[in-house]
DNA sequence: GTACACGGAATGAACGTTCATTCCGGAAGG
DNA sequence: CCTTCCGGAATGAACGTTCATTCCGTGTAC
């Protein structure tokens, strides 16, 4: 359903319609970044539907007005939000897939799994906000088409390592995408238990979910072996 | 906020507030039952906050103010749908845990924990509506008291089960609610990745990513090296 | 057996509120 | 001046909730 409407390149439509102008002589420190931040604070605590624009436009500092110069209307900014945080959140991660895998290559796929691991909680220490919006709105109606292919792009490189790590014999022989939900899901369900007794992540926790986790996702049986037991199914 | 009208015992005042009267001769097959399970549906498909009491009513076939016989406030009927479901899972999943753990043990334990994954897992096939508006509204703003108690309780065997098994070396020592946040996480991850694919939930599936989760809940290395996996079904 | 009146459940139009969105008077800059 | 942008009151739609009314099953009188 809604597959029609096509076409339409890559930028304008979905976010931050009009904004940059760029010759802005001096201050301007972007009204709509200070709207965006605004509203990922009120979408994160208390959701999208039950936050209402004047609120938001109060929390930036500006009038009710003035978001609609920046963000068509209140969808649009959920995207240009949802898109901010998804962003923020793979930026956080991408340098655990960029980092040259030293050491032996088993060993390495188990440091990049702690490494992305610690990488994601990390996140959601440092900009809980973002994590909590992200995860409360997991497929929120109001997704575009552009937030959508983001989400994909979002999973992949998580897809390619363990695709990866499988073919290396490494890691557990399950669906690729069974497995990135399990993984995401544990991370979610710690954040939120995190959150709910809001304490700072105890790195000792974060190591010790971590290596906890690890041990499902590594191949039992240290190397092929004989295979025997093989997977049955 | 909100805080406050304490007091008041335990059943009149949260869910079907006046429903039963018992008498009513002959029809009436609940209409309290219509309402709360199309609300169910529309909550599970749009959200409470998107979704309007007139539609609810249309959806269960009654006027819109014969709602408001039955829930004081769409606040109570949120909650009233809220307990069904949470209720319907627990005994869903209650059975593991009274069932007598034949076997030894350590079977027993992984038994315990296979047979949990599938209930789940089970259930969440059987009323997708249901477990997904308790995920989608993991921690409503809307949930009473009485609504918040009932969570605590439905963890609680859960946590049992973690404490006794690692009381007897038989799970990993990671604080319980750590290690139940985990699984309940992956849980959860599995159903929305199905849900995304919208297949039934392959059993093979569930067989193979019950027991990757099972490897990083059982304890490592030592344990009962003798019966090894000795498992049943 | 029929007629009538009673009472509570059901109804949906109507109410006040709140929301997303628009609009216009005016401030700021050249 | 003219242009550009801002603010926040104005607007119409939609919401949760209410209430005067309708409807129907039952009890009573005759």
């Amino acid at each position: 359903m809604t597959v029609d409407q096509a076409d339409q390149g890559g930028d304008s439509a979905t976010g931050a319609a009009l904004v940059a102008r760029a010759a802005a002589p001096s201050s301007l420190p972007d009204r709509a970044a200070r709207i965006v931040d605004a509203a990922l604070a009120l979408f994160a605590d208390k959701g999208f539907d039950a936050t209402a624009i004047p609120e938001i436009a109060a929390a930036a500092g500006v009038g009710t007005g003035t978001i609609y110069r920046y963000f068509e209307t209140k969808d649009a900014l959920g995207n240009a939000v949802w898109q901010q945080a998804k962003r923020a959140l793979m930026e956080a991660v991408a340098p655990v897939f960029l980092a040259p895998p030293e050491g032996a290559p088993a060993a390495a796929c188990r440091t990049r799994f702690m490494a992305l691991w610690t990488a994601v909680l990390a996140f959601a220490e440092a900009a809980p906000a973002a994590f909590r919006f992200l995860e409360f709105h997991h497929e929120p109606r109001f997704l575009d088409r552009q937030s959508l292919r983001l989400a994909e792009q979002s999973m992949a490189p998580l897809h390619a390592y363990i695709a990866e790590g499988q073919a290396r014999g490494y890691l557990a022989p399950l669906d690729p995408e069974v497995m990135t939900a399990l993984v995401w899901g544990a991370l979610t369900g710690l954040v939120r238990h995190a959150a709910l007794m809001n304490r700072p992540l105890d790195p000792a926790m974060v190591r010790d979910s971590g290596a906890t986790l690890w041990r499902a996702v590594v191949i039992p049986a240290p190397a092929a072996t004989t295979t025997t037991e093989g997977d049955a199914s």
